[in-house]
DNA sequence: TCATTTCTGTAGTGGTCGCTAAATAATGCC
DNA sequence: GGCATTATTTAGCGACCACTACAGAAATGA
């Protein structure tokens, strides 16, 4: 845990996780490139050099709100009970959280592999990363389920595990282009119908 | 048709087509914003104002490789025999298109959507009518196979298509993070598991 | 040959990008 | 109060952005 010195000089005049939360929700909306550092401090309602200050540039800025959507925002699969339980109720929780009003529509994590695309090597690192862990989580628990006898033995844990994170992944563009939270649930009702039998 | 009147002037040094192939690339690549026009006078070889001659803008010219991309690059689906393979078909077409070597990886229309987010309002509006196009494509084959009695009656086209397409658009995400063609056709294979029975 | 038309290359335009030096303001410590 | 420390503000940095005025080059028509 990051212990902050208990301050001599001038105080900080704003709360660095409010600050974060709009920072979070520009880069979510506008992706990296689009997000421009005086779309910042219109957000922020901060000066650059404030930000440059309690931050570093905009390169760890963007990681410091990733990391905060993927505590705040991030689903997680539920590491107990049936895992075709676990997995519906993943793929349903992304369809509402995609199409949470207030917020903007579809995955940070998702929307930045293409806004990044294969260029920004630097700052698309660990979004890739994210993406990678969640494939990897997902087939993992398809794995311990075929052992448990859940799945039959010959099911492809890898292919299966990569169809609901693209469902997830194409849940994200479809939340974009306005897909509403009833046809996102649809959508998750019959991509579980892909659970073998 | 474009008429080209019978040439008077300086002839042009380029051929249009070849330009506009190099333009789409780049554009495919790195996205809209991703790439300045400085990238793609290295990519043809020209000098700006010969791009800005022949096609009238940075956004223009987007549109114009767009449209290329989607004749030369885009699936369709077959309008004849059964649904059902029509759908695998496309799903697999679109696994091997999207991990064509020689090519940039991912779809470029589900790219854009990504890439552009909600704003750059102009740009992205063609890009996201032909998301909407297909997936109104493939919900109108499935209405087809209902009706014919290819699929069950209550059948949720309109989700179903959705899948389809969420299918299409992750498998660009998970192209783009280097997923194998294997890897893409596994994941078409698990996906028509969902295909109603 | 000369005038006309069209394209190409040079060399910029004003604007925005991410970022920061320097001055000023607000605190704690003595 | 005075000093050290840290934050904020003002102003502007060089680099790059999309784009273009202008002059020279290459074609046709007379």
């Amino acid at each position: 845990m990051e212990m902050r010195k208990p301050s001599r000089g001038r105080p900080r005049s704003f709360d660095e996780e409010a600050v974060l939360d709009a920072v979070m929700r520009a880069f979510w909306e506008h992706g990296y490139e689009g997000t421009s550092v005086a779309t910042l401090e219109a957000a922020t309602g901060l000066k650059a050099p404030s930000l440059y200050g309690a931050f570093g540039s905009k390169e760890v800025l963007y990681q410091a709100a990733l990391e905060r959507y993927a505590r705040e925002h991030g689903n997680v699969l539920r590491p107990d009970g049936p895992a075709r339980e676990a997995i519906s109720e993943f793929l349903y929780e992304a369809a509402d959280r995609f199409s949470e009003s207030g917020l903007p529509p579809g995955c940070m994590v998702s929307t930045a592999a293409l806004a990044l695309g294969t260029a920004q090597r630097g700052v698309a690192t660990r979004p890739a990363k994210m993406r990678s862990e969640t494939l990897a989580g997902i087939e993992q628990r398809l794995r311990t389920a075929i052992t448990e006898g859940e799945l039959p033995a010959g099911t492809d844990a890898g292919a299966l595990a990569r169809l609901f994170g693209a469902v997830i992944q194409g849940m994200s563009v479809q939340a974009i282009d306005g897909a509403t939270r009833q046809e996102l649930r649809g959508l998750a009702k019959a991509a579980m119908d892909a659970w073998p039998r």
